[in-house]
DNA sequence: GAGTGGTCTAGACCACGGG
DNA sequence: CCGTGGTCTAGACCACTCA
């Protein structure tokens, strides 16, 4: 029938009626009175609840589980979405002392305990994506090296880390086996007269691209954190692309300034 | 009538018909064969194309909306989500250039850029989030003053600035005027006594609380990068929590390190 | 088997903005 | 004005999983 929205005579309202539901189940999560892991009603109840139909009904859980804060289960309902495990990523070069006891107990409340990490490598020799390219000055018609690895911890998917090297500085090198090296990548690289001593950060919130969703097992809702690292060796030449992939949801990263303080971080 | 999806006889397919076109598009969006600003099909164009109906069709557009790639401009049609200006955001301590007058080295580096800034700044005492109650070390009951920024580039929001401090320690200061002030607040805590000399960086991604998408006037499919920081004195107190909100699509956090390179940051 | 969400149809009327 | 997307109805059948 089509009949529109249902507005209140004389009222200025006129939010959507799944905007509502929206709404109301939205303010429900934040203020917990709904918390992570409930359950939400049905979609039949819903539709009673508001006196919509459940196509609308529908349309207004969608929204949510694109902002992230439900999931749906079939056939057990949908429900709020739980805490997932947020990792903690110290930063390698900022050190890690002790801070104040309320810092470490909150650290060590979020670092990963006992839990069971894994990772699968794989390595190819590809044109470079274009960001890489830029990165490392390669031109058109150059290769590099890729090398891929998912981790995973207790057998989810749990970040992605792709490091990039131009083919030729090191065609023939270990770097090319799909194993683990033992004293590390960077090693290696200065094994072969390549050693990094300066590295430029960038890091970046976006939704996953396709490949990244394949790879991680996203769902909707689930931005993704790029933090990509450019490394380079004494004479300014760019060496190696890390890309690194983080789950959102799962991941924050921390490091620690001393001193110096310009102060404004803004 | 429901028929169901269109399954090809004797092929394993059963990808639902929405998914069907939300990938068909989405490839063509990855690869550029659309490229940023042009328009797709019309919901009715599409519908033909699949043999769909408009329900369907709306369905899987939606998916490429929720995924940031496309934007409906009605009554134009969806259009391939244009490129937004990437702000390169230098951290603090590696700043060329010394604590200039500290007032407003963001405003500063916008003019450089060629673009118009501007920002409302509000202040308010409150019941510290909880987040931030952690982080200062507060109890139930404690208040925070919290000067909020919003700060806008050629009056688009782009980021959000909200420095919480205990309000015990700056009662009286004109930290509570909501002004800008032209040394920087960091140096009006140093002058009460809390100078800053550690800092905790906390960074993470995530879709925006409703909150954050008021304020930012944030759509689907838009994650945001939060940055936190937490300053201590040199008795290890904390005096400021800073929580930075950043629209995705626009900021790129940029850092730079220097030999002593641990290598591993992964 | 029962109940949940997942997909899809075939309509309808509305709101908005560019020509 | 007209075409676009925005909202909504009232059905239908399917797929999965849990009790």
């Amino acid at each position: 029938m089509g009949r529109g929205r249902e507005r209140l005579v004389g009222m200025a309202s006129a939010r959507a009626m799944y905007h509502q539901l929206a709404d109301t189940y939205r303010a429900k999560i934040v203020t917990e009175e709904l918390k992570p892991g409930d359950r939400l009603p049905t979609e039949q109840e819903l539709g009673e609840e508001f006196n919509i139909t459940r196509g609308t009904v529908r349309d207004g859980l969608k929204v949510l589980v694109n902002e992230g804060l439900i999931v749906p289960a079939r056939p057990r309902g949908y429900f709020v979405r739980p805490h997932e495990l947020s990792y903690v990523r110290p930063q390698a070069e900022w050190r890690k002392q002790p801070a104040s006891p309320e810092m470490d107990r909150w650290m060590e409340d979020q670092t990963v305990l006992g839990r069971t990490p894994s990772q699968h490598i794989s390595v190819e020799i590809i044109p470079p994506p274009a960001k890489v390219a830029e990165r490392l000055g390669l031109n058109e018609g150059d290769l590099v090296v890729a090398r891929r690895r998912i981790r995973y911890i207790d057998d989810e998917p749990f970040n992605l880390n792709d490091s990039f090297y131009s083919y030729d500085l090191i065609k023939g090198s270990e770097i090319l086996n799909p194993t683990d090296i033992p004293r590390g990548t960077n090693q290696a690289l200065a094994d072969l007269g390549y050693e990094q001593v300066r590295a430029i950060d960038e890091v970046e919130a976006r939704m996953p691209l396709p490949d990244e969703v394949n790879r991680l097992q996203l769902g909707p809702g689930n931005p993704v954190l790029v933090h990509r690292v450019t490394g380079f060796t004494i004479d300014d030449k760019p060496v190696r692309c890390t890309v690194n992939v983080l789950i959102g949801s799962k991941h924050v990263m921390l490091f620690e300034r001393s001193k110096a303080v310009g102060g404004s971080v803004s």
